[in-house]
RNA sequence: GGGCCGCUAGCUCAAUGGCAGAGCUGUGGACUUUUAAUCCAUAGGUUGCGAGUUCGAGUCUCGCGCGGCCCA
């Protein structure tokens, strides 16, 4: 179809769809149903890796990819090719392999971008560039954008608000989303190898809990009620442990409706686990193996370097601290579950911590590790044993009164993941959630609503059990050293 | 929510309050071995938006929008 040119457009833009027009009308598709390719890029250069310079091997393939570089000359033109898996080719057209006008067509209505498709013979140049020297070309989707300047970088915006620029442009970018299927994939394979069962827990529901955090609402119109997006999955994930699924794991989106910056994102992808008969020592066990597992399938190896040059072991048997152990040791003096509240307010308002009047003692001490303790914990460490009175779902320590069996697990200063024993007496569990109710209605918007529908199903029997929850785009940062925007595709952005 | 910094050509960036520029990209031309090709010529702007100060504002002031960093 024929279409306007509008000047109002930039004028590269303007000339793109000139050249669009003009393909039309000479009888060519701009954009054509498809393209037989006869191999990848990635195919002919692992096939003739070894092809000396300047040789002609008479084989012929029918490649096709971007266009990211061109170096035209009067009667013989190179282009630099490039797949979507980034791997590149030299493209060669020759006056005396395509003819003339082909050769001019080429020169006048390519540009950087486009994607082509080329007929040709595999041949190494004389500078050894392993290329397609074309018996013909067509266009296979003419870009009517102009890309990037490729050796600049583009601005961190640019980058998030167009990833598909990005992920043309920027090698990184493409790094990024095969290590996240690949670390993706090695969990579900470690479970999976141990006998796992993997499901699907409601999105949208009723009652929100698992978790302390603000919810997104939304409306159900069939039932003229008001759902909340899922802050967590673990309430579901119990019902399934109570309905026999021993081991039982979700890998899919959770929802807060809370700040947005470097490190948190409105909708993030979460890893919950649980098992009947294991307890949280279980758990971190299980946690080192997927971790560890998640880093030789993305890098081949337990200890990974980071773009900056740190180095991070994640290999044998990671460091372990108590919460209050290590509070201790960075205050300097000894602080308990029995530290009274006005001494920690004290300790709060000496290193600068503004205190939230609805805080419990639990809360302002986990605030004091956060600020004193966490930006130490750069290699993995499981920080165990939390505060009864921030965990309402954590089952009291079998030893130490006051405390719950819990561990958080830093990686790179970052929360990355975080296990309980559960708690499963339906009594004890109730009392618990009571309380969390009474929060809620004295206007605490991150405490957990009574589900009484959780409740009747811990009343049929939980068997005793560990559970953990891990972050996948914490673990990509911890695997990668890269930030929560460049570990997402498509990050929530202001609209523009 | 507060503070600081930024927003200029398709991209990345310059420009003492005094003619809005460069590189790459684009366009026209030369070139049969280029690799961010080279050479010649050339186009491209509501300087984020809106007010104000000034003879004169990309630059100074105020407001707004978007982004980044730090703090809460």
């Amino acid at each position: 179809m024929e279409t306007t040119v509008d000047d109002d457009l930039p004028e590269q833009m303007r000339i793109r769809r000139e050249k669009r027009n003009r393909l039309l009308e000479s009888g060519r598709e701009p954009y054509p149903v498809n393209f037989p390719r006869t191999a990848s890029l990635a195919e002919i250069r692992a096939r003739y890796a070894d092809l000396p310079t300047d040789t002609a091997t008479g084989d012929k393939a029918a490649l096709a990819a971007r266009v990211i570089f061109i170096r035209n000359t009067g009667k013989l033109c190179f282009a630099t090719l490039r797949a979507g898996d980034g791997t590149e080719l030299q493209a060669m057209l020759s006056l005396d392999r395509v003819g003339q006008e082909s050769l001019d067509e080429w020169k006048r209505l390519v540009d950087l971008g486009d994607h082509v498709g080329i007929h040709g013979e595999i041949i190494t140049s004389r500078r050894g560039e392993l290329s397609i020297l074309a018996d013909s070309w067509v266009m296979t989707a003419k870009a009517l954008r102009p890309l990037p300047v490729a050796h600049k970088p583009l601005s961190e915006e640019a980058r998030v608000r167009q990833r598909y620029v990005d992920l043309v442009v920027r090698p990184e970018a493409r790094d990024m989303v095969r290590y996240r299927s690949t670390a993706v994939r090695s969990l579900r394979d470690t479970f999976h190898a141990d006998g796992w069962v993997e499901v699907e827990t409601p999105m949208l529901q009723l009652m929100h809990g698992g978790a302390a955090a603000r919810p997104f609402v939304t409306h159900c119109n069939a039932l003229d009620t008001d759902l909340y997006l899922r802050i967590a999955p673990e309430l579901y994930l119990k019902r399934c442990v109570v309905g026999g699924i021993e081991r039982v794991f979700e890998i899919n989106k959770n929802f807060r409706n809370e700040g947005l910056d470097s490190t948190h994102q409105a909708e993030f992808a979460m890893l919950e686990a649980y098992r009947a008969y294991a307890d949280y020592r279980d758990m971190a066990a299980l946690t080192t193996r997927l971790v560890q597992n998640a880093a030789r399938a993305v890098f081949g190896s337990e200890t990974v370097v980071h773009h900056d040059g740190t180095t991070l072991d994640l290999s044998g048997t990671w460091r372990e601290v108590t919460l209050y152990g290590s509070l201790s040791e960075a205050l300097g003096e000894a602080v308990t579950v029995d530290t009274p509240m006005g001494r920690l307010l004290e300790l709060a308002d000496k290193h600068g911590i503004s205190v939230d009047p609805l805080w419990v003692p639990g809360k302002l001490v986990e605030e004091l590790f956060e600020e004193l303790v966490v930006p130490g914990l750069v290699q993995p460490t499981f920080v165990y044993d939390y505060p009864v009175d921030t965990s309402p779902l954590v089952r009291q320590h079998r030893t130490q009164p006051g405390l719950t069996e819990k561990w958080d697990l830093y990686v790179r200063g970052m929360e990355t993941a975080t296990a309980y024993s559960e708690l499963v007496d339906p009594v004890v569990q109730r009392e618990r959630l009571v309380a969390q109710a009474a929060l809620a209605s004295k206007g605490d918007p991150e405490a957990m609503r009574l589900d009484e529908d959780f409740l009747r199903a811990m009343e049929y029997g939980m068997p005793p059990s560990g559970g953990m929850g891990m972050g996948i785009d914490r673990l990509l940062i911890a695997l990668t050293g890269l930030g929560i925007r460049d570990t997402i595709l498509f990050p929530l952005v202001r609209p523009e």
